[in-house]
DNA sequence: CCTGATGTTTAGGCAAGCTTAAATCTTGGC
DNA sequence: GCCAAGATTTAAGCTTGCCTAAACATCAGG
């Protein structure tokens, strides 16, 4: 390995995942975008991005943007796993909610050796998915990419499985989960109101609860359609 | 709370607990001491020394020593407490040996929070004592304070338990527990040769084992006697 | 094709925390 | 009671990572 794990400092395995996020996002991870996903100056950027890319981690084309390179990515992969699997780890062992661990895993990604967190990856059995969806990067840097729907947009009459939320905003998170909502519940969608209004679904289940879902909070749901009514 | 959990970086939590450590053994904590302790340079403790100073967290004589204030030791020990139940929970939750823990804890020690050390205490039954015997402080800082006896003082034909191990060297604690020994473990004493020599002792129980332990190494090894044998 | 809005980089500076070298204090031995 | 050895502090300087202010690049609209 090029790049050895004990040199990337806190700031450097942030701003790898922060760009990381940005390419995942189609976005050409420019300097403004760093930023505000770090929260720190634009010029903060700039100096950390010469550092960056002088240590091979990525490339940079100046006032165009920022490019992961291999060892780049497979840091930030890397991060991406120790946050994931510190995230589910301490869902289900620890009792922790869903809304509360991004903060904690936020913490302890910079501080846990590999060992641990693959001692703690055997304990849960080595799990494909975090409790908000999303997919753990393997040790090796790969990671499942799998193309969802947003809950906005599943027609009305299908049912569907809710799959990912994002874990960045812990509001969010438990108004969704107080809708009965998590990743592997499935749902009916009942009726949408046009321009832009909000979606009806029943949870399938004993409970099967009617929920009403503004647009924008749709849109932020991904799901896999389970069962397409051809109408 | 005067000084807020917050404030305190990496390196004030080590100086903090380095110093309260020293102060524990006696010594008046002083500059080069810590220095060792913390592997810096004397200089750099001078200047920490200062910044502690002025937050209120120790008091500084000038080329004398520290000393914590309240708020000093009350600091330390909650790192001391987070270390000890870091420590105890990779040990009995993820299969970690107890010479192995150490350094693990010296890193998680900084990030975890509050309520997860809560969290691992609970999830442990709030324990009393770490993998090594040594005392957990309680959440408001209260630590047991247990007079032990070092195995090398513990008279010919007694019997006592081990008790405690210092954590600071992975390999003396491999090394006493491919002898049978851990905290709970139970011996005779049946010789010791003088001049510093070395102690002999039979572990109670079915392996029965004989062990001769060397001076130094006994010294290390903190025992409660159980049986003593008037002569 | 120029210009202004927007985005990016350079310049200059600051705090934390470390270093080495030099100055200063303390203390034990004579 | 002095003096050298050892401990401590001051001085000066480095890196990381942040900041603000100012300079500079890009691009869309007129």
């Amino acid at each position: 390995m090029a790049v050895r794990k004990k040199d990337l400092t806190r700031s450097i395995e942030d701003y790898l995942k922060a760009i990381y996020e940005l390419e995942q996002d189609g976005m050409p991870a420019q300097t403004n975008a760093i930023a505000t996903a770090l929260d720190v100056a634009p010029p903060s950027v700039s100096g950390m991005v010469r550092r960056l890319s002088e240590a091979g981690l990525l490339q940079h084309a100046p006032y165009r943007g920022v490019q992961l390179t291999r060892d780049g990515r497979n840091a930030a992969l890397n991060m991406i796993r120790r946050h994931r699997i510190v995230e589910t780890y301490l869902t289900s062992k620890l009792g922790y909610d869903w809304d509360s661990v991004h903060e904690e895993a936020e913490r302890l990604e910079h501080a846990v050796s590999d060992e641990l967190i693959e001692r703690m990856a055997m304990a849960l059995g080595n799990p494909r998915f975090d409790p908000h969806g999303a997919p753990i990067p393997t040790r090796d840097g790969a990671v499942e990419t799998l193309q969802y729907v947003q809950l906005s947009d599943v027609a009305v009459g299908d049912v569907a499985e809710l799959r990912l939320v994002s874990d960045k905003d812990p509001e969010r998170l438990r108004f969704v989960a107080s809708l009965g909502l998590k990743p592997g519940v499935m749902f009916e969608v009942l009726a949408r109101q046009p321009f832009r209004g909000p979606t009806t679904i029943r949870i399938v289940g004993p409970s099967s609860k009617e929920q009403v879902i503004g647009h924008e909070l749709a849109g932020s749901l991904r799901c896999s359609v389970v069962e397409r009514v051809v109408g």
